[in-house]
DNA sequence: CGGCATTTATTTTTT
DNA sequence: ATAAATGCCG
């Protein structure tokens, strides 16, 4: 269907000629102001090269650069370059900083883009290859979650003991190690047979419905390479340079495509930073840049080792923690730069406190005091492990006022209504997308349920046609209640009529696409919804519409949106960035804050019972990631207990924090921290915590001692020495903790019961039982 | 079929 | 604590 040679050819048409005259060749002057690392990273242009660009090294620089020159010795074309990126952010960001020296050179660089995005446009070329069509649909989570539902349910499995999501997992899993159902089943699967067979009817399905997801894309480019030499050494040919950014997060199955296609020329070049791999948990491997040396003989190393970025303390800081793991390529970044500020460490009773002295601070910079310049809002972010520490800081600015903006979450092109209305879309431009048809046949809710679907999908089945068809047949032939039967008879009239619509010349696809929205019902939803974020959604929808203007046709939009899963609307007004440590990687800001460095929280509990040392060294990965990013001021926190699921937990500092060497620390003292509403003087507990002003001190080793031995006593049986000498362990005026009330203090011990002033209002009398320390784990 | 009650599981996230 | 997901009843 794709003739090679013709494809060949126009490709070799598209590629934008570059006269000596409009290359410049002889100017050299792009290459001024590269330090000696950079520029030989630039200059050694053939064999493989592996250039280790340490955080806020240049490493964007060195690499645009290297394509600037590339093009500009005039030795490849520009569509004979591949670059791939992870993101679309760093394609794009990429290829403007090559237009910027190039101009419409860089235009021609058709294959700079996304490993997604490159191996969708090799596989609609020889996607019959592993049997497809060229115009294979690419399903996203929730389609993929979808199907294999069905699946499970097909099978009468508990569906409980077989989440459609974990089964989703393990396929993810085996695809980014480029393993074949039949792989998978010769090997081990782990769950008794079952997964592997899953995987396999899995892939079936997605053959028949023409569809592939986004592990499928890497994985079919990597099967046809193997399988078909041929195919492999005209794109081998093809791309006669090869680079590869954020190498450290490539998986197995990127690992397998890059390497065949540079098995004949070897010029790869992979940038990267070992220490800055944080996504093993998503199937990127550490040691595919660990072993770059050893898969590529004779390869060039460049360190990029000199920082532009940070203060001399916070480097010193987060070589401190990042020297703790052991598999390293090794690194020593180093600063032009003197002085600045230590990083600031703090310690906070709870979460609350937290983000009310970290709101107070963000406010002070903002204003400008202890001598310093104002910060903008803008250039200071708040950096947590996982997104529920967010909630606290969100709260706090909410009370106070202070302007924030949340980067994660839901994006946009996931979002319920977006997902809705794309469904809309595709079954007007395919009248066969199943899973489309499935996900709004009964959005908004037309009587049309599980059952009335059931019937749909076997009269689909028993007729041979596409699920819309069967649906048509029902609609006239009846088999479900009259209710359904008329609404869904309105439904495939509408379509049909949005299908003619669109065919219209007259009418542009935006109109239509608004028609389809209205006609079907599906805004009147989201009018007719009381919930608060109806209006946010209606929101959506519109700027969705507005998405569709770019385009030429729905199609187009369609084709597009499949891989572009980004929602980067930009924002003028200063606000405070609140993200997580993954989505803060390659940003970089003057202040940041490092919130909730307690153990079990940062490193993640979760990370290290799941991967043992090697989660543990991913955590402290992502500890120097986080420390990096900040530019003058870094300060880290911790607290003393925290409210985990609702549950109060008491805290330990990071394991990370001791590993900061103490010369580039500065220990602040939270003030009015400790000074609660009822206790006038600070208790004894308090004081002593306040006062532990400097964590290599004795102070400092005591508190961490008595912390972590009341925490493994509370592991162990706490409830049972809760009991036995519950009265004994309580004073007048300790500081204690009720699971309902809250913080309060002891004013009186009567027997088994205390009389308590809770902070929240209040005196009561309690069981001694209920009560605990108040940084003592509570229930 | 839809709405309310109960249960259950809660890192990180791109394509 | 909380949200999402499931289960039960009208």
């Amino acid at each position: 269907m794709n003739d090679w040679e013709e494809y060949s050819a126009i490709e070799a048409a598209a590629a934008i000629p570059l006269s000596q005259q409009a290359m410049g060749v002889g100017n050299t002057s792009y290459l001024d102001g590269l330090n000696p690392a950079q520029l030989a990273a630039v200059e050694t242009l053939d064999g493989p090269v592996l250039m280790l660009a340490g955080a806020g090294t240049g490493k964007t620089k060195a690499l645009t650069t290297r394509i600037v020159h590339l093009l500009r010795t005039g030795r490849v074309r520009p569509n004979e370059i591949l670059a791939v990126t992870f993101t679309n952010k760093a394609a794009r960001e990429m290829k403007e900083r090559v237009a910027t020296h190039l101009g419409d050179a860089a235009s021609g660089m058709r294959w700079m883009g996304t490993f997604h995005s490159l191996c969708v446009k090799i596989l609609r070329r020889h996607a019959e290859l592993v049997g497809l069509k060229s115009n294979f649909t690419i399903l996203d989570t929730d389609d993929q979650i979808r199907l294999l539902k069905q699946l499970i349910r097909a099978d009468n499995i508990d569906e409980k003991r077989w989440p459609a999501r974990m089964l989703a997992g393990l396929i993810d899993h085996w695809k980014n190690r480029a393993w074949t159902p039949d792989q998978v089943s010769a090997g081990e699967d782990g769950f008794d047979g079952r997964g592997a067979k899953y995987y396999a009817q899995y892939q079936a399905r997605l053959k028949t419905l023409n569809a592939a997801d986004f592990g499928d894309l890497l994985l079919h480019v990597v099967t046809i390479f193997q399988n078909h030499p041929d195919v492999l050494e005209k794109y081998q040919h093809w791309f006669r340079y090869i680079m590869v950014d954020e190498y450290q997060d490539t998986n197995v199955a990127q690992y397998l495509g890059l390497r065949l296609l540079a098995q004949g020329h070897r010029n790869i070049c992979c940038v990267g930073d070992d220490d800055q791999s944080i996504y093993g948990w998503r199937g990127a491997e550490v040691g595919n840049i660990l072993r770059f040396e050893k898969d590529f003989d004779n390869a060039t190393v460049i360190r990029l080792e000199q920082n532009y970025r940070s203060t001399p303390h916070i480097l010193g800081a987060a070589s401190g923690v990042i020297a703790g793991n052991a598999d390293r390529l090794g690194k020593t970044l180093w600063t032009a730069r003197e002085d600045g500020e230590k990083v600031r460490l703090i310690n906070h009773r709870d979460g609350e406190e937290e983000a009310r002295w970290m709101g107070d601070e963000i406010e002070s910079y903002q204003r400008g005091t202890r001598g310093l310049d104002p910060y903008g809002l803008d250039s200071i972010a708040i950096l947590v492990r996982a997104s529920h520490q967010m909630r606290a800081f969100e709260d706090r600015f909410l009370t106070i006022g202070l302007p924030y903006r949340v980067i994660g979450g839901p994006r946009f092109y996931e979002r319920m209504e977006i997902r809705d209305a794309l469904a809309y879309f595709r079954v007007a431009v395919s009248a066969d997308d199943a899973l489309a048809f499935e996900r709004i046949v009964n959005t908004p809710k037309r009587g049309i349920g599980e059952k009335a679907q059931q019937i749909i999908n076997q009269v689909a089945r028993n007729n041979d046609v596409s699920l819309f068809e069967g649906a048509r047949i029902v609609a006239r032939d009846g088999g479900i209640s009259a209710r359904a039967r008329n609404a869904l008879g309105a439904l495939i009239e509408g379509f049909d009529r949005w299908r003619v619509a669109l065919q219209d010349q007259d009418q542009s696809h935006v109109e239509v696409a608004q028609i389809i929205l209205e006609e079907s019902g599906y805004t009147d939803m989201w009018q007719k919804d009381k919930s608060p974020d109806a209006a946010g959604r209606l929101e959506n929808l519109k700027e969705l519409i507005k998405a569709l203007e770019e385009f030429e046709n729905l199609e187009g939009f369609l084709e597009h949106i499949s891989l572009i899963m980004e929602n980067d609307s930009q924002d003028d007004a200063q606000k405070v960035t609140i993200m997580t440590l993954h989505g803060a990687k390659g940003l970089e800001f003057p202040v940041v804050f490092l919130p909730g460095w307690e153990d079990g929280l940062f490193p993640s509990q979760r990370s290290m019972d799941e991967s043992g040392q090697r989660g543990l060294e991913e955590e402290r990965r992502l500890a120097y990631v986080g420390i990096t990013r900040a530019e003058e001021i870094c300060t880290i926190s911790f607290t003393s207990s925290r409210r985990i699921f609702g549950q109060w937990q008491s805290a330990i500092p990071s394991r990370f924090v001791d590993e900061i060497p103490p010369k580039h620390v500065e220990i602040l003292s939270a003030p009015g921290v400790y000074g609660g509403s009822i206790a006038q003087e600070p208790s004894a507990i308090e004081e002593r915590v306040a006062r532990a002003d400097a964590y290599n001190s004795p102070g400092w080793k005591r508190m961490r001692a008595r912390q972590e031995a009341r925490t493994a006593k509370t592991r162990s049986a706490m409830k049972d020495v809760i009991d036995a000498k519950v009265v004994a362990s309580f004073g007048l005026g300790d500081r204690v903790h009720h699971a309902k009330y809250g913080f309060g203090a002891v004013v009186g011990v009567e027997g088994d019961k205390l009389s308590i002033v809770f902070e929240g209002g209040g005196a009561k009398k309690v069981m001694a039982s209920f009560i605990t320390m108040a940084d003592d784990v509570s229930s």
